[in-house]
DNA sequence: CAAGAATGATACGGTTCCGTAACAATAATT
DNA sequence: AATTATTGTTACGGAACCGTATCATTCTTG
């Protein structure tokens, strides 16, 4: 990819940040943002444990953050059959929908800075 | 600048949101930031009045940003002698180098995505 | 099968943020 | 000078999040 200078990649920042503020959909903190993008784009299985570990937070943290976004249906939650002790975070559609529009507007943005 | 595809776009927010996460200095929302960023990426003066319209938000969203902020030492405040009904928002030194810390993050992250 | 370990959720008190409405200070208008 | 307008702040009740500790469920181990 091509690197950035550090005046664009705040103006980048910048705009973009603006772009959520100003659509306000959903208003996605800062952790929110990172769970989705994680469970979006690494692979799965996607566990609490996992998550808490892989952010550098604690377990309640995950699991505010799920109780949230799954309330926006942006991920779902299911228990893993193999071992139920476990929590299967799964992606859902109108989760995609929400990061191909952050996508778009990621790269638009960097075209016209 | 170069243009971004989207998964290059997903991939590199996913990886600055997880590395301020992960950092955990400071934990400023969504619309803190685009605050902070607006403050020091774009022309003075900067008033409150002119910031909540810019960031489509209520003044006292950006009051208390501006509180939050200010205790961090990442921006100040100063009355207008000209109009003193006005707020004149300045930058500061260390604000100057959290966003040069932001910047440098972005950069790296762009390079090896 | 009983005791321990692991996983995710919940409880709790405290802090921060929200949106709306009211407010004090200052400037502009009549 | 009195009224009106503008600016930023504060007040208020409510919602969301935090970190820590505890809990219920499930699995593993002895």
């Amino acid at each position: 990819m091509a690197a950035l200078t550090s005046a664009q990649a705040l103006r980048l920042w910048h705009d973009v940040a603006l772009s959520m503020v100003r659509g306000g959909e959903s208003d996605l903190s800062q952790r929110q943002i990172s769970i989705l993008l994680t469970i979006y784009l690494e692979a799965p299985p996607h566990t609490v444990r996992d998550l808490a570990k892989k952010l550098g937070v604690s377990k309640p943290v995950i699991t505010r953050a799920l109780d949230t976004m799954g309330k926006l249906d942006l991920v779902s939650r299911r228990r893993d059959e193999k071992d139920r002790r476990n929590v299967l975070i799964q992606r859902t559609v109108n989760g995609a929908l929400y990061l191909e529009r952050l996508a778009d507007t990621i790269g638009n943005l960097s075209r016209s800075a």
